[in-house]
DNA sequence: CTCTCTGCAAAGCATTTGCACATTG
DNA sequence: CAATGTGCAAATGCTTTGCAGAGAG
């Protein structure tokens, strides 16, 4: 993620830009499917007073502005990445274990079946679940 | 749903079929997307002193039997219906109004993804997310 | 200076669980 | 009867929120 120019779109925004939030953006960095308590984690490492609370409150900005993705799903607190391109996920049921993978014209194909129900600003999410390999061998 | 094929595929596990879980099966029975809560006050309705607990214990071990598929998403509590024909989800993110449709294909699209990642036994879950006609007109 | 942000701690909510009793097969 | 299921209520875990003081622009 770049950091800069993601400090320059909360810039442009109602939303001032703190130590805080720059570090919750420099924890993100680089990192995928960071859950909040493990961003709180990196944060308090340089900056040791921060809450859960403001953890959240910035993720949620974040999401708002298009800059993080949220995967969530039954049974598992919510993981956070910064948004590099467009990405689905492969889960293990087993272990937890999330991957980012691409699924080239799902878009096109959702939209397809949204439009058809008179949906509109669509989006989509795809989550395969399965057992990795590790897993399997177990 | 086919309740007595439910009940009689309950009967064929370690389960048993109680009283309470006949009930919960019929107040699924033809309605999709119900909520726990839902449930809870459809089975009261027959059988007054029914707890949460026996709610969720119940939806999953349906669920576990592949009776039950469970919808959730952050910020709304889980759905739940019965399993007639595998289908995905397209969720209005104003109003929370939920269409079930089908997507062909993609169940192949998604096993290629996963066994290109060494997992196995797959399975996937596609929401599309927007905004309804009706919210669209507000 | 004003408005936004933060830490703290408490609240919220959906869901899960321990236990003693009831029920099923 | 032996094993499984149930109601109840408390616990859990993640997430959100009110508030009073701190900080950004």
């Amino acid at each position: 993620m770049d950091t800069r120019g993601v400090d320059a779109g909360l810039l442009q925004t109602k939303y001032r830009l703190t130590k805080q939030r720059a570090a919750i953006l420099r924890a993100l960095d680089g990192s995928a499917h960071l859950s909040a308590e493990t961003i709180l984690e990196r944060v308090r490492a340089e900056l040791p007073g921060v809450s859960l609370g403001t953890i959240y409150r910035t993720l949620d900005i974040l999401r708002e502005l298009g800059l993080v993705q949220v995967f969530s799903h039954a049974g598992y607190a919510a993981r956070f990445e910064a948004v590099l391109e467009k990405h689905h996920h492969l889960l293990c049921t087993q272990c937890g274990h999330l991957v980012n993978v691409e699924a080239p014209g799902l878009a096109d194909i959702a939209r397809t079946i949204a439009t058809g129900h008179d949906f509109a600003e669509v989006d989509c999410a795809l989550t395969i679940t399965g057992r990795c390999r590790t897993c399997l061998l177990r």
